[in-house]
RNA sequence: GCACCGUUCGUCUAGGGGUUAGGACACCGCUCUUUCACAGCGGUAACACGGGUUCAAUUCCCGUACGGUGUACCA
């Protein structure tokens, strides 16, 4: 059978990193194996709805190259792809666990279960739905049921599960796992609102969308013996199931804000490519055995397993994605790379910004920076004709020395074309000009680039000057001599 | 509280009955260099604890500790 996994995020605000991640395992595993990756909307909670937040979160995946084979925004054989299209579904599968005996209906008002579960704490014991005292189908009586349902009293159906029998289930990642009967707790399946619980939505979609792999956050371990109740109780064969760790602040918890960017749209913001984030992620959790740490798109489905996922939360180390990015810096076209700059160059009115010319300056100072749009800061006397407002004290360290003003005046008089086209005419003229002053190479190096580019560190000095041409090179020059 | 899951350098991890416990990020040092960076080289740094099994345990088993998740008419 042909793997079929489905990622189910609910819309209620933007994609957290950990779902891109979460929805990565899936991508990948189905690709890795010939497989269909779905996307499904899981949006029963009425109350919990975020206006646009589907199509941000979609947008969140496709920027980061997770895309999916069916889905309400590309449909497929096995739709509607959102839960609430789907609610009839749940009703009419929710009413033959009633009828099977497998669940029941209950009365209780919140008010009601709220008191029952202060009494249960009081009493020191688990806060669990107690069949046996509450108002429902088997305390009431069936003719009272009956009569109550028919003036439409307000109900729910209720997951009736058997107190004297283990559940046990095989997890991909963590091995079998058992819980006893008596622990899991009569779970609602369908709401008052006739709408469906997540447990209930989520077994009768994963089977009549033939999943085959649930691949989801640990934190869904502990509802899963409801769900292989589930699957039991309709007759149907549980899909296999795979939790992958959590994602952690630096003190353990789960990744939320507080500690920085958790929002997928906040890394597209910050500038991060999205292979470096999809690459880095993949890396939280999950590793191919191998000492290779940089992987593209198509490696990692060549290379993702489940087996290789590990079973320990993984901390995210903002420190290692910047490094990342920085990589993928390294190591991409400066053509590509120039192209996806030139908006935020024009943004800011520099006058030098030729395609060929950005991707040389690009070239020339990214190793230096860890992000594409640093270069924009990085390299602006690159790209424009105004400097940096030069501190009083390296204004200082500049003026009033005749000695440097002599070498300064010669490497200008030098300065053409022909001077600054190889490495050896420069390293000449720089030599020359910083002798016949009578300074040392060194002494001269640092207050031409602080004249030049009006900083004290940058790209390699020949780089710089090549690219600003001896032109430009000449008016800086000029207006310090003038000074 | 109860249930479940987990625990190798600060972090991500490899490994697995007998290893100098490997790699990466970060950090430190050296080299290169006009600066910063890159690169190269080197360094600091880890098997949570206690029992058991075994000739041998970081690796297997059991406890303990610690951490996490769950415990909703949320997902």
């Amino acid at each position: 059978m042909s793997v079929r996994v489905r990622f189910a995020p609910s819309p209620t605000g933007f994609l957290h990193i950990g779902s891109l991640r979460t929805a990565l395992y899936n991508y990948l595993f189905a690709k890795h194996h010939g497989g269909v990756c779905i996307l499904r909307i899981e949006d029963t909670d009425r109350t919990r709805l975020v206006e646009g937040a589907i199509e941000e979160q979609i947008a969140s995946l496709a920027w980061a190259g997770v895309t999916f084979d069916e889905g309400p925004h590309v449909g497929g054989n096995h739709g509607p792809y959102t839960q609430s299209e789907r609610f009839d579904l749940y009703r009419t599968y929710g009413m033959q666990l009633v009828e099977n005996g497998s669940a029941y209906y209950a009365f209780d008002t919140s008010e009601e279960l709220d008191a029952m579960r202060l009494r249960q704490q009081a009493a020191g014991i688990a806060p669990k739905y107690d069949r046996s005292t509450m108002r429902n189908q088997f305390t009431v009586g069936d003719h009272e049921t009956q009569r109550l349902l028919g003036e439409n009293a307000q109900h729910v159906i209720r997951l009736k599960v058997p107190l004297h029998t283990d559940v046990r289930f095989h997890d991909e990642i963590r091995g079998d796992v058992v819980f006893a009967g008596r622990e899991i707790d009569d779970q609602i399946l369908l709401k008052s609102d006739g709408f469906p619980t997540y447990h209930l939505a989520n077994v009768v979609d994963d089977h009549l969308m033939e999943i085959t792999h649930v691949i989801r956050a640990e934190e869904w371990l502990p509802s899963t013996p409801k769900h292989v109740l589930l699957y039991e109780a309709f007759g149907w064969k549980a899909p296999t199931f795979a939790h992958v760790p959590l994602l952690l602040n630096p003190d353990r918890s789960k990744m939320s804000k507080r500690h920085g960017d958790v929002m997928v749209r906040d890394f597209a913001e910050k500038g991060f490519f999205p292979d470096a984030l999809v690459n880095f992620v993949a890396l939280c959790g999950w590793n191919p055995g191998t000492d290779t740490e940089i992987f593209s798109h198509n490696e990692l489905i060549q290379a993702f397993s489940l087996e290789r996922v590990n079973k320990a939360g993984a901390v995210f180390d903002y420190k290692k994605l910047d490094w990342m990015n920085g990589e993928y810096l390294k190591s991409r076209d400066p053509k590509e790379l120039a192209a996806e700059l030139l908006p935020a160059l024009t943004a800011r009115g520099y006058q030098y910004i030729e395609p060929d010319f950005v991707a040389d300056v690009i070239e020339l100072v990214r190793e230096r920076v860890h992000f594409l749009k640093d270069v924009t800061e990085f390299a602006d006397y690159l790209f424009g004709d105004v400097l940096s407002p030069l501190s009083s004290e390296l204004a200082a360290s500049i003026s009033g020395n005749d000695t440097l003003r002599t070498a300064v005046k010669t490497f200008r008089d030098g300065l053409n074309n022909a001077s600054i086209a190889d490495l050896e005419a420069f390293k000449g003229l720089s030599q020359s000009a910083a002798e016949s002053a009578g300074l040392k190479m060194g002494a001269f190096m640092k207050p031409l680039r602080l004249i030049l580019t009006h900083r004290e560190v940058g790209a390699d000095l020949f780089g710089t000057v090549h690219l600003l041409g001896a032109q430009r090179c000449s008016v800086r020059l000029d207006s310090f001599l003038s000074s």
